[in-house]
DNA sequence: GACTCGTGGTC
DNA sequence: TGACCAAGAGT
């Protein structure tokens, strides 16, 4: 059931709320490597590398990726295939493929500068309205809500919300709070301190409410249920899926890659030729047959390397991997490719099937 | 509104 | 150890 403004701010001391927060969070920031400047381009690749990833994880390839594409032009000229193994292992490619479409147009139409309007950053691909408020606030110090998980885990327990933080419905009623309440003197502090406050101290299991410096506002912390705040609505089950995968090589010590499809899961990654069992039948002259007929090739020899898992947000693969010899014909496609073991390096794999190749070279 | 889209860490 | 999580966006 939803509150309306007026019940939710009542009694809310809004300007001691923001010095209470900014001044902690002046103190208390961590020194990450985006914070180094303002660079609107740099905030912008943060801001997506971290969307649903940890800090953490994220750190080492933001230094990456600005050693690579330093300016907001480097990637918007650098080869998707460059870009796209930049970003091997982070997951959600479809992120770092609209991000170079959106780089590029700012490039094309807004002579490299990232546009100020909220309007014109918005409708570029892969800039939903969380982005949208953290860049334009971050980087130009625009009053725009910046509403990620963090912020409504904090505000949910500050305001006593018991809406499903899973809803669309309920991140549009933060946003519409957070306007009311950013400071208008700096909104990039006020942005940032909120979700540093849901990081470091409103976390979502053991929140450390004593060392909290806005616990003074926070109204689950005096009725004693900030541990049952935000509401959130389970995830389903994931489903299994059995795939078997062979590292084949041919008679010049080449492997064979195939290209995924352009949508859909791991979009425009390379993998080894697989396909689904359509029973749990492992037999690798079936397999080996399939081989044959879908990359038109003789196989020689076949045999396991090994049984592999790998757990997706939705679903599970199983794949039974084989290292296989051919000979033959070599039919090569803008899809499909025989390369050298050092060519591969140079090819973006997902997880998945970077395991398999370290296998297969042990 | 519900579902898709990765990965590694945590309790 | 399996479920849940982490600075969301697109369809």
């Amino acid at each position: 059931m939803k509150k309306n403004l007026q019940q939710i701010l009542d009694g809310f001391h809004i300007e001691q709320f923001q010095n209470d927060l900014i001044d902690w969070f002046t103190k208390e920031q961590r020194d990450l490597p985006w914070r180094k400047d303002r660079d609107p381009y740099k905030i912008w690749v943060s801001e997506v590398m971290l969307q649903q990833t940890r800090v953490d994880t994220v750190i080492p390839y933001f230094h990456k990726f600005m050693e690579k594409f330093p300016t907001l032009e480097a990637l918007a000229e650098a080869d998707e295939e460059e870009v796209l193994k930049a970003w091997e292992g982070l997951g959600y490619y479809s992120r770092v493929r609209n991000l170079h479409a959106a780089v590029k147009e700012v490039k094309e139409k807004y002579d490299g500068e990232v546009p100020r309007s909220k309007e014109q950053f918005s409708k570029l691909k892969g800039v939903g309205p969380y982005t949208t408020g953290a860049v334009l606030s971050i980087a130009y110090g625009i009053p725009e809500p910046a509403v990620d998980g963090n912020v409504m885990r904090v505000l949910s327990r500050i305001f006593l919300i018991w809406d499903d933080i899973a809803k669309v419905s309920t991140r549009k009623q933060f946003e519409e709070i957070v306007r009311h309440i950013i400071s208008r003197e700096n909104p990039s502090y006020f942005n940032q301190a909120l979700m540093e406050l849901g990081a470091l101290i409103c976390v979502p299991m053991n929140p450390l409410c004593l060392l909290c410096p806005v616990q003074a506002h926070c109204r689950a912390f005096h009725e004693g249920v900030e541990k049952e705040l935000p509401v959130k609505t389970k995830t389903k089950a994931t489903k299994k899926v059995y795939l078997r995968a062979v590292v084949l090589k041919n008679e010049e010590g080449r492997i064979l890659i195939r290209k995924r499809p352009s949508e859909g899961l791991l979009a425009n990654l390379w993998e080894f030729p697989n396909d689904e069992l359509p029973l749990q039948i492992e037999e690798a002259q079936a397999f080996a047959e399939w081989i044959s007929r879908e990359h038109n090739v003789v196989v020689q020899s076949l045999e396991p390397i090994g049984e592999f898992e790998h757990v997706f947000s939705h679903l599970i693969w199983h794949i039974t991997a084989y290292r296989g010899e051919a000979i033959g014909q070599t039919s090569e496609s803008e899809t499909s490719k025989w390369v050298t073991p050092e060519q591969l390096e140079t090819y973006a794999f997902p997880v998945s099937h970077q395991r398999i190749w370290k296998a297969y070279n042990e």
